[in-house]
DNA sequence: GAGATAATGCGACTTATCCGCAATAATGGC
DNA sequence: GCCATTATTGCGGATAAGTCGCATTATCTC
C-alpha cells in the first residue's frame, strides 16, 4: 500500500540530528575563523548558548579536531578567555593537475592551505591513462610524505584535465588523446589511493578556483574563458561547476555552430600557447599593440572580436555575471578588455563583467584543492543524512557524533 | 572583534527546529499522498515515531491543515485507521499570464489543482503597465471569487510575461513594448493584491511546467524551445529556474551574433505565430512535408537546421538533458525532430533528448502556478529559518510552530 | 592587596523524541 | 449473538539535547 511517495525526500529529525547539526556549525564556525577564537566568538557566531558550544567543544576536543591553544597574552581586564584552534591538518586533500607532459600533486590542508608539492614528468606522448595514474599517484604518494602526513589523514582528492569529464568523472573525449575517450579517470585515482577521488575539467575547476579566491569573488555566477591556441570555458552557476549531464558545458571548441577551430595566425592568440617562444612573441604583439602599432591593434581586435562574439553567446545562454579571463590572457587583459567591451557595447550585448584571472596558471591547481575540499565539507560540516567517505576512514578515532 | 564570519550561513539549532522541520516533513507527505493516509503510512514515509506523527497531527489539526477523513469502509480485521486528509484548499495561489491582447488568471490550491479562472482582454495596444496590472488584478480577484475562497487564503502568486526579467521581477525589454522596460512588474502585483508575486519569463516558466508536469519529469536540466514566428528558450538547472543575474538566460532572440532575427518566410515557421490563419498555413506545410511534397520537405529541413545550430549552442553551454520543443512546435514534431535530430548527428553534437510539449500552450500558465507554490513550499514546508509571506498572513490561526 | 571584570563550571528546567503497555474497535468463525 | 483475533489508538515514562542563570575562578588595574 504504497500511498505515500517520499522519494529520497528529507525524513524526519531526532534530537541527535540537532546535535549533529550544531557540531557541524560549531566546527565550520571555528574553520572560518581567521585566528585561534574564544567561546563568547563562538556563541555569536552560532546562536547556541554557551553551554552547548563548551559540550559540543568537548567532544571535538576528544576526537582531535580542535585544541586549546596556547593561554596568549590577554587584551583587557577579567578573566582571560580559552582559545580554541581548529586542527587544520586533522584530515588532508590531494590536488592533480594533468597535461600532456606532466603532472602536479599538491597537499592541501582543512583551510585549503598547501603543504607540499610533487611533480612528475609523463612519458613523452605516451597517452596511457593507468600509466598516468600510476604515475600521479605516487607524486600524491611524495608529496604527503613530504608533507608529513599519515596516509589515513588524506580524505578526497580531486584530479584536473582537459576535455571532457561527467559527473562521475569519465572522460568523454580529450583533445589529442583518443586513448583516454571513456576511461574512468576518477574511479582510477580511487582505486589507487584508497580515498574519494574527482575528476573535473581544468576549466571548471579554474572558474571554482576563481570564485573562491581569485576574481571572482561574490559571483557566484562566473564563466572562466580561454581563447586562442586553446579554447575553453568552465561555468560556476549559484557557486557549483555547471558541467551539465555529459560534462559538455564549457567545451565551446566542440560546436561546429560557433565554429571557433579555425584559428587565424594572429600572434596575440598564442597567448595561451603551452609553448614558452610562442607566448613570448603573443606577449610582444600585446606591448605593440598597447603601443599604437597598427598591425598589432588590428589582429588584437579580430582576436577581440571573437572572444565578444563568444561572451555574447554566453549572455544569452550561460547568462555569467562575471567572466574572468584565464590561461594566459590575462597579460593581454589591458588592451583586450577595452576592445571586448566596445563589440560587446555595438552588439547591444547587456553588461558583464570582465576581468582577468589572479591565479594565472594555478587556477586549475587551486580549483582541485578547492573541489576535494567540498566534498569533505559535505561529510565533515553537519548537512543531516551526510555521508562519511567511503573507501577508507580518516582515522579510528573519527567522532561518533559526524559518524552517522 | 569579528574573527568569525558567518555570512548568512545556517545558526545553530535548538528542538524547536526539529518540531518545526518535523511538521514541515509531516505536512509534506500528506501533500504528496494520492489519497487521505493513515498513521502507519506516515510512520514508514517519514521515519518518525507515531507518538510524534500523532502529536504533530494534533497541531496541524487545530489549524485547519489535516482534517479528518469520514471513517471510510475498511478492509481487513482489526481496528480501522483513521485516515487524515491534507487541506489542499487552506491556502491557495494565483497563476497570471499576460500576452499582448490578453490577461489569464488562475487559482489553484496547494496541489495545483485548478479551482477557477478568469480572463481579460487588454486595450488594443495600449501597453500602459500600470492599466494591465490593474485589469489582470481584477480578473484575479473575480477567480478568486468564483473559487469560493476568501480573499486572506490567497497566499502567493506569480506573473508570466515575455521578455528579459530579472530575478526581482524587474523587466528588462519587452518586444515591441518599450514602455515596460525597468517596469517592476512582481511590485505591482504584490502592491495590488496584497500577497508576494514574482515575475518570471513565460519560455522559463514553461520549462518548469514540463518539468513538473509534462514532458521533462525526471529531466532536472532541461531546455524549453521555441523559434520561428516568436524564439526563445527557457531553462531550467537543477530543477530550478535559470535567468541569469539579469534574466538574460534564454532570450536567444536578442543575440545578434546568433542572428535568429532574419526570419525566412517557409510556412512552417509560423507554427509559433499568434495569428490562428498562418498557424493553419504552417500547420498544412507539416502535413505536406510529412506527405513527402519535396517544397514542404525543403523548408522543414531548413527550419530544422536552424533548430539543430541553436540546440548544437545550447549543449556546450547550458547543456540541457532534454530539450522540449514547445510553443506550437509540438504539431510539426513528428517532421521536425528525425530532421533535427538527422543535423545534430552531423554536427557531431552529443546525443540530447527531444521531446514535444505535453503542455502545450497552457505551459507557461502552469508553470507560474508551479512558481507560485515553490514559494509558498518554502515557508510552508518545513526548512529551518524560512519565512513566512510578508505582506498579509493569509489567517489569524496560523500554526504557531509554522510563523517562526 | 582589594575591587572590578569577564569567563568558566555546573545544576535545574524545558522541549521534543522514542518506546512500550493497556485499552479499543472492527472482523469472522462457531 | 458471542468471543477470539488483530491492528490501531491513547498515553505514561525514559532519554537526548538545548537554554538559563548562579556561584566560582582567574586576571588586570589602582
Amino acid at each position: 500500500m504504497r500511498l505515500i511517495r517520499n522519494n529520497g525526500r528529507m525524513p524526519g529529525l531526532d534530537q541527535t540530528a540537532v546535535r549533529r547539526v550544531n557540531t557541524g556549525v560549531v566546527l565550520r564556525a571555528l574553520a572560518d575563523a581567521d585566528a585561534d577564537v574564544t567561546l563568547q566568538e563562538l556563541v555569536s557566531a552560532t546562536g547556541l548558548s554557551r553551554r552547548t558550544i563548551e559540550l559540543i567543544l568537548g567532544e571535538l576536543a576528544a576526537d582531535g579536531w580542535v585544541a586549546l591553544a596556547v593561554p596568549t597574552v590577554s587584551g583587557g581586564a577579567g578573566r582571560p578567555a580559552k582559545r580554541f584552534r581548529f586542527e587544520s591538518r586533522r584530515l588532508v586533500v590531494a590536488a592533480v593537475v594533468l597535461d600532456s607532459h606532466s603532472a602536479v600533486a599538491v597537499i592541501a590542508d582543512l583551510r585549503g592551505g598547501e603543504l607540499a608539492r610533487a611533480a612528475v614528468a609523463l612519458p613523452d606522448e605516451s597517452r596511457d591513462p593507468a600509466l598516468t595514474v600510476a604515475l600521479a599517484s605516487d607524486a600524491v604518494r611524495r608529496a604527503l610524505a613530504e608533507a608529513g602526513v599519515a596516509p589515513e589523514r588524506l580524505a578526497a582528492g580531486t584530479v584536473a584535465a582537459g576535455g571532457v569529464i561527467d559527473a562521475r568523472g569519465v572522460v568523454g573525449r580529450l583533445v589529442n588523446a583518443p586513448l583516454w575517450s571513456g576511461f574512468a579517470l576518477a574511479a582510477a585515482f580511487e582505486q589507487a589511493l584508497g580515498i574519494p577521488f574527482a575528476a573535473e575539467n581544468d576549466a571548471n575547476l579554474a572558474a571554482l578556483a576563481e570564485h573562491w579566491a581569485g576574481a571572482s569573488i561574490g559571483r557566484p555566477d562566473s564563466a572562466w574563458l580561454i581563447l586562442g591556441h586553446r579554447t575553453g570555458a568552465g561555468f560556476l552557476l549559484g557557486g557549483e561547476i555547471h558541467r551539465g549531464p555529459r560534462g559538455t558545458a564549457g567545451e565551446l571548441v566542440e560546436s561546429r555552430v560557433l565554429n571557433l577551430h579555425g584559428v587565424p595566425d594572429e600572434a596575440i592568440r598564442s597567448l595561451t600557447s603551452p609553448i614558452e617562444a610562442d607566448r613570448r612573441r603573443a606577449r610582444e604583439a600585446v606591448v605593440a599593440a598597447a603601443a599604437g602599432d597598427p598591425r598589432a591593434v588590428s589582429d588584437a581586435r579580430a582576436f577581440a572580436e571573437q572572444i565578444a562574439d563568444v561572451i555574447d553567446v554566453l549572455t544569452w545562454t550561460i547568462a555569467p555575471e562575471t567572466v574572468v579571463l584565464g590561461g594566459g590572457l590575462e597579460v593581454g587583459a589591458g588592451v583586450l578588455v577595452p576592445l571586448v567591451s566596445e563589440f560587446l557595447r555595438d552588439r547591444g550585448t547587456p553588461e558583464v563583467e570582465l576581468v582577468a584571472t589572479r591565479l594565472g596558471g594555478e587556477a586549475p591547481l587551486v580549483g582541485a584543492i578547492r573541489r576535494a575540499l567540498v566534498d569533505v565539507d559535505s561529510w565533515l560540516y553537519s548537512a543531516p543524512g551526510a555521508q562519511p567517505p567511503r573507501s577508507s576512514e580518516p582515522s579510528r578515532d573519527e567522532p561518533r557524533e559526524l559518524r552517522r
